[in-house]
DNA sequence: TATTACCATGACCATCGGTCATATTATGAC
DNA sequence: GTCATAATATGACCGATGGTCATGGTAATA
């Protein structure tokens, strides 16, 4: 029956490609405990795929290049964030304390993946000499990766829009660079404290928490409308 | 006569040492020319001897390694923004002022220099892998630019110190904590104006100054002595 | 002029990202 | 069960590049 061969060929089919993308896995994860741990440069592809009990060659299967296993790492670490981001949003309904959510769901994440707190930034400065040597030509990776980036600057807007409905917001200022000074401030912020961690209870004795909160406080009075 | 003879060496060598001293300045500005046009990763040792005019074995006579270049980059980067900030906060007795100027002085810092905007934190992310890859041994390059970037932490405490016999700053925060909050936002929101300076005109119609200025307001209505 | 100290040079080396012809295996047709 | 085909794994190989070093040359001193 001409059904019946189609459906084992679509069984067939449905498996590799499940197959393929936990390959995908394994040697994304090989790469992220090897750039983790050496760092980027220090890491070589053979022992990527060493570390994914693979060859070389087949690591050339999965991913285009070393540059694109370090953005598929991106992608995991955006997927996150805007997870976080959500979940940290949606139990409130108030603009106010959405916006101040969206900034702790962002140093949660950073604090329960340490490892990935610089990653957006990392990228960002890799990916114009990434376009620059193969001019014009947008990997499909890269593409996912940027596209999430603006899913994430969505979430955003979103809130922004809802807290200038509610007015509460102060309205003499663009709401357009209300969300790009938190935005930018949450993250340089964030950065800092981890990669300054130990250094900053040390020299300064000081609690990132506490940063965190004076910071975010420091956002919430000066947002809020001006009454006089 | 022995004593004409010493002089006659000493004028030599400090001749040598001057035309050394030059010489690290071409090649360090040969590497800056190719380095923030093309990118680090793009520009080859090779590249950088032919800008310099000199060849490849005579820039390892004065740098020991591509990553020292950059390095060094960052180093006169570091001395600017000092030069900067120490420029801006003179003119200033009162603290509130002095830490303002601290703010706009790397601002101005940035706007003078783009392509210097981001070293700082570029250099942050290369350091722990450079560390790794030649296990602990700090180069001399190296330690004069750590050096530098605590020279400028110094300009803010002592700015900090001020503010704090003077009661100008908020008594219930600790200071470093300020400083720190102050540093890294500032650092945060300006590289990211930097980065995105085309896209935040089209994309919002938002004009940097204004952010700044926004910003900036907010950290010094947060920083003020809470009064009632 | 001879000796010495310094420096520029580019051939050379080792490493690594990336490619590709080949070997291996799984699949479906008959 | 057998064979043709398609998909995949492999590692030898290539070219590029960061870094080294033996050599030759040049300027300063004796």
């Amino acid at each position: 029956m001409n059904s019946l061969k189609q459906k084992k060929l679509n069984i067939t089919k449905l498996r590799r490609e499940k197959e393929r993308e936990q390959l995908r896995q394994i040697i994304i994860e090989a790469a992220e405990k090897l750039f983790f741990s050496q760092g980027f440069e220090n890491t070589t592809m053979e022992q990527i795929a060493n570390e994914a009990e693979y060859s070389k060659g087949t690591l050339y299967n999965y991913y285009h290049s070393k540059n694109e296993l370090y953005i598929a790492i991106g992608i995991k670490a955006y997927s996150l964030i805007i997870e976080y981001t959500k979940k940290f949003t949606e139990i409130h309904d108030s603009g106010m304390k959405q916006l101040m959510a969206t900034g702790y769901a962002y140093y949660e994440f950073s604090k329960d993946y340490p490892k990935y707190a610089t990653i957006f930034h990392d990228i960002a400065l890799k990916l114009p000499d990434i376009s620059f040597k193969s001019k014009e030509k947008v990997s499909e990776i890269e593409k996912e990766y940027l596209c999430l980036g603006n899913t994430y600057g969505e979430i955003f807007m979103e809130i922004i829009n809802n807290a200038k409905k509610k007015n509460i917001i102060r309205a003499d200022k663009d709401p357009f660079m209300i969300v790009y000074v938190l935005k930018s401030i949450t993250k340089g912020l964030v950065e800092d404290l981890m990669q300054t961690n130990k250094e900053i209870k040390k020299k300064f004795n000081l609690i990132p928490d506490d940063v965190i909160d004076f910071t975010f406080e420091l956002i919430r009075d000066g947002l809020a409308p001006r009454k006089e």
